[in-house]
DNA sequence: CGGCTTTTTGACACCCTGCCAACAAGCCGG
DNA sequence: CCGGCTTGTTGGCAGGGTGTCAAAAAGCCG
C-alpha cells in the first residue's frame, strides 16, 4: 500500500535536538501505528516530518532502533496507573483488573494491537525483549492481583500465559468483533480464577 | 547473522518444474526455519539451493509468495491425524486433545514456533491469513473435543481465544524452558475444562 | 546430428538503507 | 548591525536486495 502525504515544504528550520526527535518519533509512531515495519520506509517517515532522511538515522540511527523507540512508545503509554486496584476477594479484584486491561486495550486499540503483535518484526531478537518487558509487567500486575506479590519464576510464567489469552482474546475482540465485551470479560475473569485456584498452586 | 552453505557447483541439470519447485520450497523452508523473514534473503535460498535467484522468482513469483507457502508446510504438517480422538468424559477428551496437542508441538517445535510467531512478518494480510486459517482448524479440533461439533461464531471465537492460550503456553514451555510438560498440560487442560463449562455456554 | 521446446541464467533498473562531508540557520561577540 | 562559529540539516554515495526479461543452453525427438 502507497499512501501519500502532502507536506509544505517550508524553508528548512532548526529545532532543538529534542524538540526534532520527539517530532520525528511521534510521526514514526503515526505511520507504524497503520501500515507495518516492511511498509514503511525511512523516507516515508522523513518526508512525513518535513526532513531530509540523513536526519532520521542521525537521530535514532538505524531504521530497527527507530522502531524499537516506537513499540517502547506503544506499550508505555497504558502501563499508567497499573497499581491503583481495588480491595476485596479474589472474584472482585479479578473483576477489577479484567475490567482495567479491557478499557487500555480499547482505548489504545490501534497502536497497542499494532506493537503487541509486533507490526511485522516478531522475531527479532530485541523487538522480543521490549515486547516480553511489557508482558512481564502485565503479568506482574495480574500476579498483584490475584494474590501472589513475590511470585517465583514458574508461577510468572503462568501469569505469562494467561497474559498470552488476555491478547489473543482481545485481539480477537478488537479485530474480529463477534464477541462482546461482557462475554470477553467473563471469558478472562473465569479462566483466571480457575488458574488462580487450580493451576498457581502447581508452581 | 550470516550463514555461508557450500553447494557443490555442478554442471546445470534441468528438472522437471515440480521437482525443481520442491526443491526450492523445502529449502526455504529450512531457512526460514532457522532465520527470520527479513534474515533470509532469495540469494540465499537461491544459493543455497544451487540455483540462480531468478529461478526463485520464476517458479513462486515473490518473496512473500515464497514464504507463504513456507509457512503454509510449516503449518499443515501438524495438522494430520486430527480426528483420531478416543471417546469417553470431557475431562478424558481434554487430556487427549491436549496431550496431542502438545506432541505435535514439541515434535515440530523449531518450524512450528517460526511459523506460528509470523518469523517476522505479523501484520502482513497474507500472511495472517494463513495463520488464521491453523489458528481456525485448531479452534475446530477443539470444539470437537469437547463436543460442541457444529459451533455458532461466538462459540469460534472463543475457542480461538483458548487456542491462543495453548500457543503462548506452548510457545512459553518451549523457549524458555521454565515450566515442565506436566505443568503445562494441567494449565491447559484445567482451563479448557472451566471454559467448557462456565464460558461456551454464554455463545 | 539439427531443430525445437522449455528450463535456467545473468544482467538491468529500481528502491531502501546507512554513512558522511558539506551546507547553512541562527546565536554571539565585536 | 555584521562576520564568525557552532551545530542542526541536507544531499549524494556505496552497498545490497528485489522483480523482470531477453537470451542461453539442456535435453528430447525426428
Amino acid at each position: 500500500m502507497v499512501v501519500v502525504v502532502s507536506v509544505q515544504a517550508g524553508p528548512r528550520r532548526r529545532l532543538e535536538p529534542d524538540a526534532r526527535r520527539e517530532q520525528i518519533l511521534s510521526v514514526a509512531v503515526r505511520l507504524f501505528g497503520e501500515r507495518g515495519y516492511a511498509d514503511v520506509s525511512t523516507t516515508d517517515v522523513a518526508r512525513a516530518a518535513g526532513v531530509a532522511r540523513g536526519l532520521v538515522n542521525h537521530y535514532f540511527g538505524t531504521k530497527k532502533d527507530l522502531y524499537l523507540d516506537v513499540i517502547r512508545v506503544m506499550l508505555t503509554v497504558p502501563r499508567v496507573a497499573i497499581a491503583a486496584l481495588p480491595e476485596g476477594d479474589l472474584p472482585t479484584r479479578v473483576d477489577a483488573i479484567v475490567g482495567w486491561f479491557l478499557d487500555v486495550v480499547s482505548r489504545h486499540s490501534r497502536s497497542w494491537l499494532a506493537a503487541i503483535t509486533a507490526g511485522g518484526m516478531a522475531g527479532d531478537r530485541d523487538v522480543d525483549q521490549v515486547i516480553a518487558d511489557a508482558i512481564d509487567a502485565a503479568a506482574d500486575a495480574v500476579l498483584q492481583a490475584v494474590g501472589h506479590p513475590t511470585p517465583g519464576p514458574a508461577l510468572h510464567a503462568m501469569a505469562r500465559s494467561y497474559v498470552g489469552l488476555a491478547v489473543s482474546t482481545a485481539s480477537e475482540w478488537l479485530r474480529r468483533g463477534v464477541l462482546t465485551r461482557p462475554q470477553v470479560h467473563r471469558l478472562l475473569a473465569a479462566t483466571l480464577l480457575t488458574m488462580a485456584d487450580q493451576v498457581f498452586p502447581d508452581a
